[in-house]
Formats: C-alpha cells, sequence, structure tokens
DNA sequence: CGTTACATTGATTAATGTCAAGTGGTGTGG
DNA sequence: CCACACCACTTGACATTAATCAATGTAACG
C-alpha cells in the first residue's frame, strides 16, 4: 500500500481508469540502505520507481572498471525507463532512500490506456533527454572548474523540486549527498580534479563549505557564468 | 502532400484515426540545401521534422562561440521533440536534406488521442535518451582514439539503420558526411585530434580511407574493442 | 587513541589543445 | 589547359590542462 504520494500519483491527478487505480494498488514503498542497488545492470526491466526521499546515482560501467554517473536522482523523479528488454544501467542509492516501486507492466497499460497521462509521462521523458543534452555540452566543452560550477547548478536546480516553498531564486545552500568519486564520475574528471577546482572556487570567495558535504555558494553570478546553466529563474519549468 | 512514407507514417501502421488521417494530410516534404537550419535557436517549436534524406547535426551553441554538436540525425530519426515553447538547438543540413515536416500541433493531438501510436512514440523518445548516455560515456570516460573508434560504430549503426536489406553485420563501409570540425564538436575534441586519432588508426591498419569523407574498416573487432559500443549486432535492436 | 575512508595538496607525467606550417583536392579565370 | 586561390585536412612543435602518483590532512568510529 502506499503511504505517500509520489510524483507519478501527483501527475495522474485529473485522469481516472480502470488501469490508474490498478497502477496506484500495485505500487510499494520500498526503502533502500545506503549502496544498496534499486536496478543492477543486466536486469529486467519489470520494474519503476518514483523516488521520495534520498539520492540515487544512475550509472553506466565499462568494462574495465570505468564508470560514468548519467544522472542524480532526488525526490520527484522516475527511474526504470528503458526501450529494452534488460537495462543497461546501474541505480546505487547514494543515501537511504524512499521509493515506490510499480510494476512496468502495469504502467506500460495505463500509458496505452490514458492518453492525458502518457502525454505528461512524454514531457517528463523529453525534460530528461534535455537534462542529459546539457550533461553532454558540459563534459563535451567546459573545463574543469566550469564543469564544477555547472554541477551546482544541476544540484541546485534538482533540489529545488522538491522545495517546499518552491524554487528561489535566492536559495544558495547546497547539499553534496555523493562523495568526490561520484562527482567526478558524473563530470568525467578525477576526484583530484574535482578537489582542486572546489579548493579553487573556494580560495576565489566564490563558495565556501560547511563540511565537505554541503556548501554555500557565495557570488552565484560567478557560478552562473562558469558554469552557464539555465535553472529554474529560466523558463525552463519544473519537471 | 506527402510523397515518400517516412518514419512516422511507418509507425502509425495498423492504428487509424480522424487525427492521424489529420497528421498525414498536414506533413509537407520539405527540401534543404547544405548549410540551411532545419530549426534555429530559440525558434518556437512549432514543427516536427521526419529525416527521408541527407544528414542533419543537432546542436548547442555556448554564448562564447563553443558548439556541442548532440546528435547526427540521417534517414528515419525524428528532430523536433521539445518539451518547452522555443527549441534550445541549432539544427543544421549537412548534405542536401529531404524531410516531412508535421505541425507539432497535429502531432500531439494524435499523440493524446491514438495510446498504440504513443507508446511507440515513447519507445523511439527512450531509445534517443539512451543514446544520449552512450554519448555521455563516450565523451566522459574514453580516450581521443577510443571516441573516434566509437563514433565510427555510431555512423555504422545509423547507416544501417535504412540500408535497404537491414542490418549487415558485414558491413565495414562508413560514410562521413560531416566536416572533422563537425566531429570533433560530436566528441568534444579539436580537429587536429580528431585528425591524429584517424590517422593513429590507419597507421595500426584498423581503417584505411578512401578520401577524407569515407572509410573502411579493416579490423572491426578492434574498433569494437576500443569504442566499445553495442551496435546493432547486439539486443539493441532498430529504432 | 588507532584505524579507516575520504578529501586535499603537491610533484610529475601524459594527453589534448594551440599555434603554425604544409599538403592536396577543387573550382575559377586567364 | 594551366596557374592560382581557397578550403579542408594533416602534420609538427610547443603549451596547457588534467591525470597520475604520492603524501598529507581530517573526520567518523571502534
Amino acid at each position: 500500500m502506499i503511504v505517500r504520494k509520489g510524483h507519478l500519483a501527483e501527475m495522474a491527478e485529473g485522469a481516472e481508469s480502470a488501469e490508474l487505480d490498478f497502477l496506484f494498488s500495485e505500487g510499494r514503498e520500498r526503502h533502500f540502505v545506503q549502496g544498496e542497488h534499486l536496478i543492477t545492470e543486466g536486469e529486467r526491466t519489470d520494474y519503476f520507481y518514483d523516488v521520495l526521499d534520498g539520492t540515487v546515482a544512475l550509472a553506466r560501467n565499462g568494462r574495465d572498471g570505468r564508470r560514468q554517473i548519467l544522472s542524480f536522482l532526488g525526490a520527484r523523479q522516475f527511474l526504470g525507463a528503458s526501450s529494452t528488454e534488460r537495462y543497461p544501467n546501474l541505480a546505487t542509492a547514494l543515501t537511504p532512500v524512499t521509493a515506490i516501486c510499480y510494476p512496468r507492466a502495469a504502467l506500460e497499460r495505463v500509458l496505452e490506456t490514458t492518453p492525458s497521462f502518457g502525454s505528461k509521462f512524454r514531457v517528463v521523458l523529453t525534460r530528461i533527454l534535455e537534462s542529459s543534452h546539457d550533461h553532454v555540452y558540459t563534459i563535451g566543452q567546459r573545463s574543469a572548474v566550469e564543469r564544477v560550477a555547472s554541477f551546482l547548478l544541476y544540484l541546485r536546480s534538482n533540489q529545488a523540486r522538491f522545495d517546499p516553498v518552491g524554487p528561489r531564486d535566492k536559495s544558495t545552500h547546497i547539499e553534496l549527498p555523493m562523495t568526490r568519486l561520484d562527482i567526478a564520475d558524473f563530470l568525467g574528471l578525477t576526484i583530484e580534479t574535482v578537489s582542486r577546482a572546489f579548493s579553487s572556487l573556494k580560495r576565489s570567495e566564490v563558495i565556501t563549505f560547511k563540511d565537505s558535504h554541503s556548501c554555500e555558494i557565495i557570488n552565484l553570478e560567478k557560478i552562473r557564468e562558469l558554469g552557464g546553466r539555465e535553472d529554474f529563474t529560466e523558463h525552463r519549468g519544473r519537471a
């Protein structure tokens, strides 16, 4: 039984169908400890997750030990969309995670029978694609310091999704629930380079750290100039 | 009036609705000369393209002149999916291009009313996302030579989409309709590095060039080892 | 405390970028 | 038909960035 309402349920508001009722009756709240995998590589794509709490890293691993983190997922984000029988990526809980787990088949049935819901879902998919395109631009074109600045804006817009009072332009506090290695693997850098980039931003008084996993943006303009990401203050809107 | 049937029409086979009929009655075959833009940055997202012939580069430009090519689109590929009012990317014809142009509104109406079509469309979107994830892995983790090898496999699987006799594992000929700068901007490298990577692959007798825009793979195993992409011989399937 | 894991900093190396020169094909005009 | 100019591409020399290797620092935990 679902205790809390997830983003998927929110998206379904207004629509009604037997398939929707079935989908939500099948949703189960699941808890994952830090380090646990929500989805493993090569696993059948039988489940779909709606994250309620915590942070998940979605990663693709190379045979030779290389790892690329594709996204960090937090509250109000989805996990498990796939066009193939088996999932090529690995989803790991970076913190304790709560998510609603739906059977994919039930979701597919809703998408096939409830067009208004299908449309909203397609918009979400498109946003995920646009976010991936941002990521490609960042690692293809930006320097190490720029990538880190861009990453801070990425996290900032991610955490704004779930801010109870809505996105606020002035928020300057950023939580970094992941390790430096996770950040490095997201940005296509090494831990040392990430660390040096943070130090460089500290030295030029653009950010400060309370501890190594939470920082404060002192000069948001400078971060924007470096990271160049359109965040929620722009026309982009929330997912 | 549509002369040739595009991929979108192929996807609609089996389904029938007034909205579909309207969509296809509104489709117009358009021709673009080399260098012409199908979509410009900031343009309203009013049209959706189904490429019949030629190659299109989809790119995101930075303010400072940096450019990241997000994908090369050929026959049977779509262009124009967006979650926002204005399109953030630039689509340029690299060769003479023929595409069917549909009004987005008509497409949206079909997607909202013809669920079986909507589902197929969602699968296509998901594949595009997976391809973008491949791209992120490539530029985040691979070296210059590996990126170029991966790029050859990317082109190979793209051209296989439209091979009249279907994908063939043995095909070794690769057409490179784009310039070295386009390749560099796709892979997050410079033209010089791309050129050196090609030379290095020539020297080790992995590929040969007929001319600078078409090459032959001599040692496909080596290219796969370097580029590590699952292409159409794997479980990935065609879009 | 001592151990462990993660983060930072420093010194050096390797890879890619930058700048510059040279090559080769293509098209144009004398 | 040839000379020239113009591109795009290639190659070489050098500069810069980030990776690698190696300490050192720091916070959490037994």
